[in-house]
DNA sequence: ATGATTTTGATCTATTCTGATCTAATCGCG
DNA sequence: CGCGATTAGATCAGAATAGATCAAAATCAT
């Protein structure tokens, strides 16, 4: 029986049925251990120093570096290649976080202005939150901001008079969240002013929804944590269904931009939510 | 003795020494890391300065500053070139972090070796530390893996077969790293095999010191909760001072490098700690 | 064993990088 | 304000590096 642990490479070796596998010069896998080794150690490399050190020609160096690249271990430089530094990491989190941009920062842009200095609020970990994070970075007023998104919390680095906590728990590769019962359990001994809430999807009949469950969980939590609430989502997430549901939008207020339908529009009138259109020219 | 007394620009300029670290090999990527590390250190600069420390034309630097600040990381002004105010803080981090690198990895590497799978460890937020981060990064085996450092946890985004629980707390700029009474809350209800903590400074007796209050009380927390402690220091923190301290060294096992003074071997001996010499050459 | 596929290494071409020289802009000083 | 001196920017030839192509070698499936 074979067992699949998501590591393509060891499929293949466990498949493989050479018994001259230990050979270290010529097998391919073995190479780019070697080349990453290899610049683990040096740090940066040149590709003549890479082909020496390991004893191939330099275009098959060059081949392999190209593999190495694709699985985004390493990054080619002109004049050789070294150990991918940390930020080029989250691809499909910064893909998502190109879709509707100029929406979800005229959004943002509504949402800071509803900001009071010295106040207390809560940036959830999605991607329209973030964009509104960035306009804090860049406008910065004195706050007191919990998050549970690890690149929320990047964006405040080094920010003066910014007191930044972080909500512990399990890392959620997917959108860089924090979630569980210990992100659960720190809540509970929080309160805030503002809640700034994304949402994956909101339904038709007008609740929010997320696709994890954790997550859902947790944004259960900070609804009840918050003096006022805010959700934040674009126009497309209006209709749409994902598969753990968060709460109603009853009790929040939605912040979105102008291309909301007419229908939703009355929808949400009929709900009585608070809606907050977005103007996307409206940057100060 | 050196007093380390919290500021990292003066850390830097006293303890360095090597005259290795302006040597650029002729590649680029190389060249804008030695400017970098030139001009943080120096401040300000001129391009001929820069040239002949760097040893390149003129002409080059002009044109490498030129890239440097498109990134926004220098201010070029008439007869050279100053750091840019805004990422003076963050450099720092990364100035320390490529400080006695090789000796860094080479730790690292050896801290690898005890590692198990499917255990808990708890990774501290040092940049020693955030080297061992990376080798598991690159070569994964399945683990629980507590920390309080965000730079640590960002390693570990969409590595499959990893458990990574992240402290809750303030976020501290200096080092990204979490810290205050939640996180201590945090870990008291956290148990983990082993601990692997970076150190500010070894005092001549013997003890672990920090810069940081609060980061001393928490490395306090994370020693009491770890089965087995692995404290990781170059050997260029033995014989220093910082601010806080943290513990005697004499409940650890201490990882260093072979620049590790006979006179200091002796004394780690006599306290009876555990020391492991991870040798700069000892790749698999 | 044999033919097909993949991999490797050498050669050639295209791109990028470097350093020198020349011209334009800026600074210091009377 | 103008002048000399210094510095910045532009251009170009030479060098180094990356990419493309192709034949030989190795590997794989039958």
């Amino acid at each position: 029986m074979i067992v699949l642990n998501g590591n393509l490479s060891e499929i293949e070796v466990i498949i493989g049925e050479e018994p001259s596998l230990s050979q270290a010069g010529g097998v391919k896998v073995d190479r780019l251990d070697a080349i990453r080794s290899h610049l683990y150690a040096n740090g940066f490399s040149t590709i003549q120093a890479l082909a020496d050190a390991i004893g191939a020609s330099l275009a098959t160096v060059r081949r392999d570096l190209q593999v190495l690249e694709s699985e985004g271990v390493i990054d080619r430089v002109h004049g050789g290649a070294r150990i991918a530094e940390g930020s080029s990491v989250e691809l499909a989190f910064q893909e998502r976080a190109k879709r509707h941009l100029s929406a979800k920062r005229a959004i943002a842009t509504a949402a800071y202005d509803l900001l009071a200095p010295r106040t207390a609020i809560f940036l959830d970990a999605g991607t329209t939150v973030l964009q509104l994070a960035r306009l804090i970075r860049l406008n910065p007023m004195p706050l007191r901001i919990f998050t549970n998104g690890l690149t929320v919390a990047q964006e405040f680095l080094n920010i003066p008079n910014l007191e930044v906590v972080l909500l512990g728990g399990q890392l959620r590769s997917e959108n860089a969240s924090l979630v569980g019962p210990q992100a659960e359990a720190m809540l509970e001994s929080i309160w805030f002013d503002q809640l700034f809430l994304g949402a994956s999807a909101i339904s038709p009949d007008g609740a929010i929804y997320s696709v994890d469950s954790a997550e859902a969980s947790l944004n259960k939590c900070m609804l009840s944590r918050s003096a006022h609430r805010f959700v934040l989502a674009d126009s497309s997430k209006f209709g749409t269904m994902a598969t753990y549901k968060v709460a109603p939008l009853s009790a929040s207020k939605v912040i979105t931009d102008a291309g909301l339908s007419t229908h939703w529009r009355g929808e949400l009138a009929g709900l009585g939510v608070d809606v907050t259109i977005a103007d996307l020219g409206g940057r100060e």
